[in-house]
DNA sequence: AAGGCGGGGCT
DNA sequence: AGCCCAGCCTT
């Protein structure tokens, strides 16, 4: 437990004024609140995974209306479950649901073993929180949640660093929702610390006016509430390297090539580009035969949406090339013509003096 | 147009 | 373990 940040209320303290709230505020008529069998708790944890109350409503009255007990779902085909789930979204989650009523009716005699969240959370398409959920819901055993709306909630409360997805960040969390989670009360618990997320305590912009915690909330102290929780961390950028060559004629003009009409810097000016020495050699061969190839300069990278380019600049020169064929051109640095060019083709050759042939200081 | 979301499957 | 995915919705 050491692991758990420093909670902001003792929990009995943290349970009174969250259900103060909910019996005030809360949402207490959801389909699945009246008639709160484990059957409908569990179809509506299902299909709020991923989904918001308000989408969810229609598609759990039509469900439970074809469905009405777990036998019946196990019953059915998956076909006539996908459909009633059509427009809902994540599939599998009805196809895990189905998969696990019939699962139920196997190895449990139709019942859902709520006494066991273990054996619950064995289940398709149920895992930890989603078990926590359906047993706090349906059978008022505590029993602990730890959703999005929760995550959201306490990490502001906490002003927990990290993203939530880092396992250490999403243990603290667990401990916290397991420090504050009651023995009594726990169905209208679960529901209102959902409904807190849900409602108040919104990702965009939450209502710290309303909320019964302002006054203890680390984040909203700090007047940073949207900071918390972080962001998932954006995957490194692949990253791609080319070399283009810097093919320089005695009078310090450097040969451009237009590119193809579509794809990256699609009718662009550049550099010729090549993947390696090798091939650069080769092109050189066919094209400048006698060209002296320099020293290549420092490297630099470019970064796009989806990638990063590691260019190499390869300076080469000769005396003087007067067919360069089609789609090619001598640009004079010091005397640019007005061409697209790529931007950091262009960073290039801004850096070349007109003359230069030493490794300019880079773009 | 981008990012969030709970669990499963894959590496 | 960590990464990636699913599909719709909000921002």
């Amino acid at each position: 437990m050491s692991e758990m940040p420093t909670p902001v209320l003792e929990p009995t303290l943290f349970q009174q004024r969250l259900l103060a709230w909910y019996d005030r505020a809360g949402r207490h008529d959801l389909p699945w609140q009246c008639q709160r069998t484990p059957y409908r708790v569990w179809v509506s944890e299902i299909m709020l995974q991923q989904t918001q109350v308000t989408t969810v409503i229609p598609y759990f009255e039509r469900f439970m209306a074809r469905f009405p007990t777990l036998g019946a779902l196990a019953e059915a085909t998956q076909d006539e479950v996908l459909h009633l789930w059509t427009g809902l979204g994540y599939y599998a989650r009805g196809r895990n649901l189905h998969k696990a009523a019939r699962q139920v009716v196997a190895e449990h005699g139709g019942e859902l073993p709520v006494a066991s969240l273990e054996a619950m959370a064995e289940l398709p398409g149920i895992g930890r929180s989603t078990a926590g959920a359906i047993i706090a819901q349906s059978t008022g055993q505590r029993a602990v949640i730890l959703d999005g709306n929760v995550k959201r909630s306490l990490a502001r409360l906490h002003a927990v660093e990290g993203w939530p997805g880092r396992p250490v960040v999403e243990r603290q969390l667990w401990a916290l929702a397991e420090h504050y989670t009651p023995e009594q009360r726990v169905a209208d618990y679960t529901q209102a610390v959902m409904d807190l997320g849900a409602t108040l305590c919104r990702r965009g912009t939450p209502e710290c006016s309303r909320c019964p915690f302002a006054d203890v909330c680390v984040a909203h102290f700090r007047g940073e509430e949207r900071r918390f929780p972080e962001s998932k961390p954006k995957k490194a950028l692949p990253t791609r390297t080319t070399l283009m060559l810097v093919l320089r004629d005695a009078e310090g003009r450097v040969l451009l090539e237009q590119r193809p009409p579509s794809g990256l810097w699609g009718g662009l000016w550049g550099l010729p580009q090549f993947d390696d020495l090798a091939a650069l050699r080769g092109w050189l061969d066919v094209h400048a035969p006698g060209a002296a190839i320099d020293p290549a300069w420092p490297a630099f990278s470019h970064t796009f949406s989806h990638f990063r380019l590691d260019i190499t600049p390869q300076p080469a020169r000769i005396g003087r090339l007067d067919a360069v064929g089609e789609a090619r051109c001598w640009y004079d640095p010091g005397n640019p013509e007005r061409i697209g060019l790529a931007a950091p083709v262009k960073a290039l050759l801004a850096s070349l003096a007109p003359f230069a042939l030493a490794a300019p200081a880079g773009p």
